[in-house]
DNA sequence: TATTATATTAGAATTATTCTTAAACAATCA
DNA sequence: TGATTGTTTAAGAATAATTCTAATATAATA
């Protein structure tokens, strides 16, 4: 974390309440929230926090290159991880997991001479949990 | 296409002119449209047609797996190949390229203990011919 | 501290999609 | 064939996620 802020200070970016809680609240969450999500979360510590701000500092940071985003269903999710990996939307417990696949395309920036800048490989199915779960069931 | 609408009428489902000229239109198209964009082209020869009418048709079709759709930047796109396969968004010229891969989760259906059931890997970057251009440019 | 630039807020606007309801159409049965 | 029933369509309203706008607040600089 500490890391992060002095690079965006180094950027020239200013580092306001608001960006650092947004920034801290997806550091310590690994569920991929919405921006949604993270603007009802910080609304009660920050009452005044617009969602206006959350979308702008999620830009931000995405354009920094600190965080990654997820377009997934109809919604923009977010992950504090900005290395390129994959992902597992489960649609019985709407989770987002990650995983982690070796991948040749994310590795190299290429495939069948394009240029690849940003991965977004998401799987949709069941999670390994809720399999085990409905088996136990029956 | 005369197997396609074979099989969904056996499934009883009840092809209108409507549907026929969405199944029709997708597959003369290597674009992957959206769903106002297809609406945009049939209105042309289909005065009366409903965009609701689009969406509900491109559902189906998924629903029954004939076609697929592309969740790219904010918008759905569709796809008529059916089978999972990979895709390039280049930022450039704003096309969305097939991408024919070999991918081991596509294949098998699994992923770390989770099951797969449709896959969406969208590479976002420079397609190969901007990146010609490009290069050709400097 | 005054000035300037940047960030934030609140709410309006936009965009893609879904929902609703009445009318149109298709299939089935008498 | 004609009546009945169920499905599909059209038009527009509703919704949800996101972006834009303009005024205010805050931060950085001189």
């Amino acid at each position: 974390m500490d890391a992060i802020i002095e690079k965006l200070k180094q950027k020239g970016i200013v580092l306001t309440i608001q960006r650092l809680a947004v920034l801290e609240f997806l550091h310590n969450s690994s569920s991929h929230p919405t921006a949604e999500a993270i603007h009802t979360k910080l609304k009660k510590k920050y009452p005044m926090m617009s969602l206006a701000t959350v979308y702008n500092t999620l830009d931000m940071l995405k354009q920094a290159g600190e965080i990654q985003e997820l377009t997934i269903g109809n919604a923009k999710h977010f992950d504090p991880i900005p290395q390129s990996h994959h992902h597992l939307y489960c649609r019985v417990c709407k989770r987002i997991i990650d995983v982690e696949i070796s991948c040749p395309v994310c590795k190299s920036g290429r495939v069948q001479g394009h240029k690849v800048e940003e991965v977004q490989a998401v799987f949709y199915g069941i999670c390994s949990d809720c399999l085990q779960r409905e088996n136990g069931a029956q």
